[in-house]
DNA sequence: CTATATGCAAATCATTTGCAACCAG
DNA sequence: CTGGTTGCAAATGATTTGCATATAG
């Protein structure tokens, strides 16, 4: 029994091939938790399995992506980062570090949901709502 | 009585000399008030300056942002967008054409603030705080 | 077996930089 | 005048693509 295992039956209820790199792809995501860039994935991968190539792991990232695995996250500086977290969740985010946090209060979820049920924008039809928590962490 | 006069004074408010390129590039971004990229603003130009440079676009973007003139807006696909709005407001993002839109509520603004006086977060000191609305524009 | 995934190198896209010519203050 | 600004071309950084080889189902 693997530690692999439980990954591998969930890229196929996913309804994609359980491939070695996609494996350790998605393993590493999870251990680098905090939002990794696919570079940063790249490089903790090349440590244990030197002969992943950098396209793959775009590649590889990009069909998470698209099937709903991962998601990409919002950043204002052209660097794509990734978060594992299907939840809903909001970020923090570092001014000084750019690293990026997660925030989870179901209390401000319902508040908000609360408040667009109040107050409808129109022309427009909301599927998720995030917040951008903007400061930074303090040592 | 040139309607660069008051950019041309704002520039100089703010602490930096009012070359044409400035004003124009700020002009522009007023009139292409949807959040353009360097590259849409770029376009714009042209049209009627045609001796402007892609690269001093860029430099003038990066200055305008250090001199707080405009900011950047987070976007998840590596292509950073621009705002000369500098009033606090959040952003309406459309899955299916990448637009992005404002949104202003003053009484979500106190919502947030209240909800965030009452929930401190532990060792993250907050700046900002910008709602992502992500949904679509209904035509 | 066979379609799909992988990996290399080359291509592309967005952005930045070095440096000579230029111009606002 | 003079130092900061501009524009070119070349460099860099991030991501994508074409195609031959390898592999999961």
């Amino acid at each position: 029994m693997s530690k692999f295992d439980d990954i591998r039956k969930f890229l196929v209820e996913k309804g994609i091939k359980a491939t070695t790199q996609r494996l350790i792809i998605y393993q590493s995501i999870l251990e680098l938790h905090n939002h990794p860039t696919a570079e940063e994935i790249y490089n903790k991968l090349i440590e244990k399995y030197p002969s992943v190539s950098l396209s793959t792991v775009y590649n590889t990232l990009d069909l998470f992506v698209k099937y709903d695995i991962i998601k990409t996250v919002k950043t204002d500086n052209g660097i794509i980062r990734y978060d594992a977290v299907l939840e809903p969740h909001h970020h923090l985010y570092c001014i000084n570090t750019n690293k990026i946090g997660d925030y989870y209060n179901e209390e401000l979820n319902l508040l908000l949901k609360d408040f667009f049920d109040k107050h409808k924008i129109q022309n427009f039809s909301i599927k998720e709502l995030k917040l951008q928590i903007i400061g930074n962490f303090k040592n």
